[in-house]
DNA sequence: TCGGAAACATACACACTGTATGTCGTATAC
DNA sequence: GTATACGACATACAGTGTGTATGTTTCCGA
């Protein structure tokens, strides 16, 4: 393989990301169901054929665009958690830094109120068990083998923890844009308080 | 209206329920998008007809299973609550019978996994709002008026521990029979513990 | 320069939902 | 008791959208 790529390797690569993009639009807008393939197709002036030569389905479509939305998004998160050396402290803010990306319309929307519609619980949660829940055991680990909080079985309360802030995510994603800053804050003090309550009383707060 | 409803109505209701009860079978075991109402009708020895002469619409029909079991669900859980005079007791109690009835293949399945699907998060919630959800607000009131647990944003308190619930709704639904009560107890830890957390310190456990 | 294979476009098969129309039996009016 | 209306369905049809099979063009490599 030559050391740069062909033309017609680069086309098919722009047309692959445009149609990403679009169908990032198109399913933040109208959903998984309410978007036809035709759409989205024309969006890039191309038809259903572009769609189904770069991706085997419209599921498979969609499930890149999460794909692709989850990974900018715990990249983020990984590198403000990598720089916060106290495990709480790390941990709190993994959870606000998640809490200010489900602000953003696109990822609040395509993540978390249509993916699970779109992909199924299954395979759902097999792409967050991927990505975010990974990260999130391992903060619960660290928070644990620090002694910060009472080991307690790791599945239960990792798959919990997710759907706390799986709650604040549907939540903001379906909060109207004016009122997503004060529903994040709610949120934020909420969740605070409770996993605070899991925690073994040295009582610090925040 | 004569006081014994005519042979006509009788029959008209019999099919009724018996497409619920059709319905309700096929969503559990093939979900909402792979049931067709035709085999739904064929499980009566009837027609599509009879479906939309009964319900408006697909969507219609999964909203009125999804009702009667929701209903029954709320019916035995507000049964219990009555009977137990102590807030926090009550609380626990009605959390416990909902994981026990999350293990009913058919609720847990359908409420849980097909239903935000189905209906939409949107739909779905107004469902749940009109159910589980006005229950679990009436609870946790009742903890913050006892003084059982601290004030804290009711909305987003209800709204967590709504999607901690479901968090364990969803497991147990997905989880392989024979290991349903073993997980139904972790999660009964686990959400026992981080309830606990956010009580008020009188400290007494459980 | 000439196969050949990507990168698409076009056309078609298929599965369902929803709707419009038809039929039949039962209740009701006279 | 007969005529008629209406409710409970069955049947037929249209519309939509996915997935697939089959072109067609353009570029790349030998």
């Amino acid at each position: 393989m030559p050391p740069v790529k062909s033309r017609r390797e680069q086309y098919s690569q722009a047309t692959k990301a445009a149609l990403l993009e679009a169908a990032t639009r198109r399913f933040a807008e109208h959903g998984f169901a309410g978007t036809a393939l035709e759409d989205v197709a024309a969006d890039i002036q191309a038809s259903r054929g572009a769609v189904y030569h770069h991706f085997a389905s419209k599921t498979a479509l969609f499930e890149a665009v999460v794909e692709a939305l989850e990974t900018e998004m715990i990249r983020e998160v990984v590198e403000a958690v990598a720089t916060t050396p106290d495990t709480w402290q790390a941990a709190m803010t993994a959870m606000e830094m998640f809490l200010d990306h489900c602000c953003d319309p696109d990822y609040g929307r395509v993540v978390w109120q249509e993916a699970p519609i779109a992909l199924g619980w299954k395979r759902w949660k097999e792409c967050e068990e991927k990505f975010a829940y990974g990260l999130i055991e391992q903060l619960i680990k660290a928070l644990v083998d620090s002694g910060e909080v009472p080991p307690l079985p790791l599945e239960p309360m990792a798959r919990i923890t997710f759907h706390i802030l799986g709650s604040a995510g549907m939540a903001l994603a379906e909060a109207p844009a004016q009122d997503k800053r004060r529903v994040r804050d709610e949120y934020s003090v909420a969740i605070r308080h409770l996993l605070n309550g899991a925690r073994r009383r040295a009582d610090s707060p925040s």
